[in-house]
RNA sequence: GUGGGUAUAGCUCAGUUGGUUAGAGCGCCAGAUUGUGGCUCUGGAGGUCAUGAGUUCGAAUCUCACUACCCACCCCA
């Protein structure tokens, strides 16, 4: 009997390793340069809180979250999304007291019970940031940078910002009204698919691919037409400050987003690099959650990034190089009885020190040893045995240039930290 | 949930119009005058040909079903 993996989830190790430990690293560095402090929230929360926050109509909720109950009757549900879950925390550790904004970052599997494709899975992961408690453009402009910052700094720069507003709640059930009108005229001659997003997800009949549905979208209303003075206000705010910034965006009109508690900004990082799933970082104010949840009224922004597809991106590029700058282990050999013993009391000392040291404990032969020690990129290796027990003195060999030095036998930490 | 594609060794893949013990490269293990790695050579381990039925004297190969993976719709990171 073997087992697989769940549908949609991965195993990461051996080389892919390296690549995502690059960018936790770049997201950790930059988090600290921007002052962002990292959060760390349980991997469920009880269900309702994502009804709540993100929407009791959306398709997250409605058929992407995964859920259990415990044997007192309690509903759970394994977090679709990151927002949630720190808003709760932010009101529930009593943050409204700190200095605003808070500035709060996190990396965190998140989990969807969808069908898996490119760029898709049950289980991804998201680098997430929220800044709590501001609601100017800069607060906003600055949220933005933070993720062009992280995708320049990985080397991905064909990345186009698509951002939009869609104002508060009211605007949005404005615009609705006069796209369904401008679109109601039409309705019969869009095709079958169209007509079906139009009772459900109207602004989607935007991106049909079909020429006469395209035809028909010529003129349409967009929801900057119809923002209220201050949230346009706000928009073009938040496109100066951009600016300022020296960050390139594309105003797209039409950009929404699935989760329902986005208010006036929202946007999107695109690559074409990916495929179909080419979104590689959402997000937007949400100024109403955390007053929805339970708290005072807050303004909010922030985004949620895919790590998978980041690396993805990375992949197609060719920015994932094979990371062996790093200084490999020193090999501890033996040979005889006496060998083996002292190889493994040098082997504990270097390790206590902290230099990476491989030694066998597998009763190789002297050959198969060094054999290992090339596998694992040793930097130098020693050979024990007899002689050098009787003697005192070990030879430390290059294994780069195939050169030994001799050393005595406790002066062989000493020489590794001087030589690292 | 709806489509389409794929499934042979740890990995990447061959396998002819159905024909006897199923193949390669890489990787792994061992050896090449036994205290030294990389290169080369030799050998070895490792497969119920995803699974289950069916057709046939005979199936990796043909048919059906099922499962998994991949891609797309939908939606999203």
């Amino acid at each position: 009997m073997t087992y697989s993996r769940p549908k949609g989830t991965a195993d990461i190790w051996g080389k892919d390793i390296a690549a995502w430990r690059r960018v936790e690293d770049a997201i950790r560095a930059l988090c600290r340069a921007f002052c962002i402090d990292e959060i760390r929230t349980p991997m469920y929360e009880y269900e309702e809180l994502f009804r709540r926050g993100i929407g009791e109509t959306t398709d997250v909720v409605q058929k992407e979250m995964f859920t259990f109950t415990d044997a007192g009757g309690r509903d759970y549900a394994l977090r679709p999304e990151g927002t949630a879950g720190v808003v709760r925390a932010f009101i529930e550790n009593g943050m409204s007291s700190l200095s605003m904004p808070q500035k709060l970052y996190y990396i965190m599997p998140v989990f969807r019970a969808e069908k898996p494709q490119k760029g898709r899975y049950r289980q991804h992961h998201q680098f997430g940031i929220e800044y709590i408690g501001a609601y100017n453009p800069e607060c906003d402009a600055e949220v933005i940078s933070v993720a062009r910052e992280l995708l320049f700094k990985l080397g991905i720069e064909d990345v186009e910002l698509h951002i939009n507003s869609i104002g508060w709640p009211e605007c949005r059930a404005k615009y609705n009204n006069a796209f369904k009108t401008f679109l109601g005229k039409n309705i019969d001659k869009l095709c079958p698919t169209c007509r079906e997003r139009f009772e459900k997800n109207p602004l989607r009949v935007l991106d049909c691919k079909n020429e006469s549905c395209k035809a028909l979208m010529a003129g349409a209303p967009t929801s900057v037409d119809t923002l209220d003075k201050e949230c346009r206000a706000h928009f073009m705010g938040v496109l100066a400050a951009l600016e300022a910034l020296g960050i390139d965006y594309i105003v797209d009109p039409f950009l929404v987003r699935g989760l329902d508690y986005y208010t006036r900004t929202v946007f999107e990082f695109k690559s074409t690099s990916l495929g179909a799933q080419d979104t590689v970082c959402g997000g937007g104010r949400y100024d109403g959650l955390i007053a929805e949840c339970g708290g005072q009224d807050t303004a909010s922004v922030g985004f949620g990034m895919g790590i998978e597809r980041l690396l993805l991106i990375m992949e197609e590029k060719g920015l994932i190089k094979a990371q062996t700058d790093e200084t490999g282990p020193v090999f501890i050999g033996y040979i005889g009885y006496s060998g083996k013993n002292a190889g493994a009391r040098l082997a504990l000392e270097l390790r206590r020190v902290g230099i990476p040291c491989e030694y066998d404990i597998m009763e190789r032969g002297v050959k198969a040893q060094m054999k290992r020690a090339d596998k694992l990129n040793a930097a130098y290796s020693i050979i024990i045995g007899d002689d050098e027990v009787e003697t005192g003195r070990v030879k430390i060999k290059d294994m780069r240039t195939g050169e030994a030095v001799e050393k005595g036998i406790d002066d062989v930490i000493t020489y590794f930290k001087e030589n690292n």
